[in-house]
DNA sequence: AGTGTATGTATTGGCAGCCAACACATTCAG
DNA sequence: CTGAATGTGTTGGCTGCCAATACATACACT
């Protein structure tokens, strides 16, 4: 995988994995890499920037946190996030659809192999 | 679709729609655009350059050819070009498995709807 | 005769957006 | 006491596409 591949559909990745549930930031890019297969992996200076942006967005909320003395900020998708995020998997799909059909003229989706 | 879209899929689509045979700068813009049901407009600022860099690497090759008076530069896919179609269209399978699986974690591929 | 639209190629400046590199702190294993 | 894992954050730079611009021919319409 290339890697500045994620670019346009970062937003789409923070949001998703913060669907199930609360996250710091490292958990994030372990969760990224976890559910690509090992694909994607994010670096600090890509997600912080986008984190603080999607807040500012107000997509998401955070909090900061103590385990033990470590200081965590944990991030948490507000309403507007599931909407976006909602919107973002549309735009994926329609994403893949125009792109594909350009690159796979025969093919016909949901055909498996 | 917004705007950049297909920043790091450009090459693909460019092989692709010259796979069938050559063609010139403007008919592959709209050969792109028709393929894409519309949602892809590609810019000649956008193409040319590609379209030059794809030569200079091996990938494509092109000639002069006159329609009447007007002046058209053909590309035609090279055996190269053809090696790096299959290989960019692997490429995008794997991208589109990496970032599905993390914005739609449940979904399974080939299940329609 | 003039105007608009389609066809056709090509260059340039700008900028969004991600990455690499860096900086710093805590915890725990060896 | 050294290294790796965990944890947050900033900055500079580069890639790569787009918007704007320029120019030319052909044809339809008025």
């Amino acid at each position: 995988m290339k890697a500045d591949a994620v670019r346009g559909h970062l937003d789409g990745l923070l949001l998703a994995v913060l669907e199930q549930g609360p996250l710091h930031g490292y958990a994030i890019i372990t969760a990224v890499q976890r559910r690509s297969g090992g694909a994607l992996e994010l670096r600090t200076g890509t997600i912080y920037p986008a984190l603080n942006r999607l807040e500012r967005l107000g997509l998401l909320s955070s909090s900061w946190q103590s385990a033990g003395e470590r200081r965590r900020r944990c991030y948490e998708l507000t309403d507007a996030g599931r909407a976006t995020l909602a919107g973002e998997r549309a735009a994926w799909d329609e994403f893949t659809a125009a792109i594909g059909s350009v690159l796979n003229p025969g093919a016909r989706p949901g055909l498996a192999t």
